[in-house]
DNA sequence: ACATGTTTGTCACCTAGGAGACAATAAACA
DNA sequence: TGTTTATTGTCTCCTAGGTGACAAACATGT
């Protein structure tokens, strides 16, 4: 239960998004001004228009990203065509590390789901800024470590839940990540903005779901004055009846 | 498709699994002999008789662990009562460090699949290992990108994929890693030894089915000749009629 | 050797949600 | 301002797989 001392445009978080909101921790801002002065040095910036594509899978490169404006789909594709939605990379996260280590292919697709500016680091200067800063080391470990449960979450979800739980979740998680931005059409007050775009299949990627059942659960989210339509994104009306779907 | 150099008793990975078995690195063997030396010198061991919990979720214990023998299974349980098994860690696998730095509760249950044996390491005196030795610091990281990866890619599977291909995927996954260890029954020429106690019950967790259907689809696998019953562990008689579930 | 608990095998039944196919919008573009 | 292309809303139909309920087969302890 929020206490009253929860300032208005703040998210109550459950339990269980605690370590999806820690998972989406911006990297960037967690080090000293010395430390992002260091990492940033030998970056270069990339502009990328709305659905322009980072890197695909089987692609060879092997750098690094961290997220300056915008934000980055990250996706996979089954071979039957099926595309699922891994994660959203907001301002500030680090994303590709993965392929790494292995010094394998890139599992996954990246891409631009708005205009987004990206700084890209290469492989050999990220390891060795790890090596020489153990903090931000141990600050990545803390957030990788937080990424790990969070899928683990969202997989128990999937085997556990119906569709309306999951994206009832799911609304209330980009909410929550997404509260520090302005919403451009300007919320309501006590409303909260889903402040990032998200087609209904888009949707239906993210939980696993088909184009037409998202459609129809949004439809009743919204006939139960949960949530509004407000051009391209959604806003939550009433957060309690959202939290009704999640017993 | 293998080539006739592979020999007979290593498992040939997919693309699809390097991720899976990148992810059951062995944390500890990767270490010199004196960090390790160093790691464990602070270290406990505890001994866990099968099916005891080392930790539950709501716990506020902030070990971090390292298999020394056995297997310890993680797993999440919804609301419902419903469990969804997350993980096994083999030994040299690090676990447990998802809630160190969110000073938080276990958000996980860990259970001894059989007999096993861990080191437990004090929070603090991980993390100061860690900073002290950058290179173990990077291997986690390298390690839990891989886990990242790999639980990315079970969702993918359990959205995309039927009960069938995920069963079969999952055998040669657990055939893979286990295949170091000697299957007490001993394998045939050519089998495969999934050589970790697994009930139809447990598999329905993993892959996010209902018992019932795992005992109708391993039945349907030996009638395939896929696969065979040797007491509690599963064998792959024929690996290539497993893949043929796989495309 | 017996009794009790656990795991597996097999039904019959039922439903959430996938797939396909359009019409109705809304957005982008020229 | 008209034309094309994305996106959403709504049907109908259909099936993979969930659920519950047992019986059979194993284990386990005493």
């Amino acid at each position: 239960m929020p206490t009253s001392a929860d300032s208005l445009d703040a998210v109550e978080l459950f339990d269980s998004d605690v370590a999806w909101s820690e998972a989406h921790a911006n990297f960037l801002s967690s080090l000293s001004p010395e430390e992002s002065r260091d990492l940033l040095a030998y970056s270069r910036q990339l502009e990328l228009k709305p659905r322009e594509h980072l890197f695909r899978a089987g692609d060879r490169s092997h750098d690094v990203y961290i997220v300056a404006e915008g934000c980055i789909r990250l996706s996979q594709v089954a071979p039957t065509g099926k595309e699922t939605i891994l994660w959203f990379n907001f301002p500030g996260e680090l994303f590709g590390i993965a392929e790494i280590w292995s010094r394998s292919q890139r599992q996954v697709y990246a891409v631009a789901n708005e205009a987004t500016r990206v700084h890209s680091l290469r492989r050999q200067d990220f390891i060795q800024f790890l090596g020489a800063h153990p903090e931000a080391a141990l600050t990545a470990i803390g957030i990788l470590s937080a990424r790990v449960r969070a899928l683990g979450q969202t997989l128990g979800g999937l085997a556990s839940e119906n569709v309306e739980t999951r994206i009832a979740r799911l609304l209330m998680r980009f909410a929550a990540v997404s509260a520090q931005t302005r919403c451009p059409a300007g919320a309501d007050k006590g409303e909260l903005c889903v402040n990032v775009r998200l087609r209904h299949q888009d949707i239906a990627n993210l939980i696993g779901a088909s184009r037409q059942t998202v459609t129809t659960t949004l439809l009743r989210l919204r006939e139960l004055g949960a949530v509004r339509m407000e051009g391209h994104h959604i806003h939550i009306v009433q957060a309690e009846r959202l939290r009704d779907c999640l017993d």
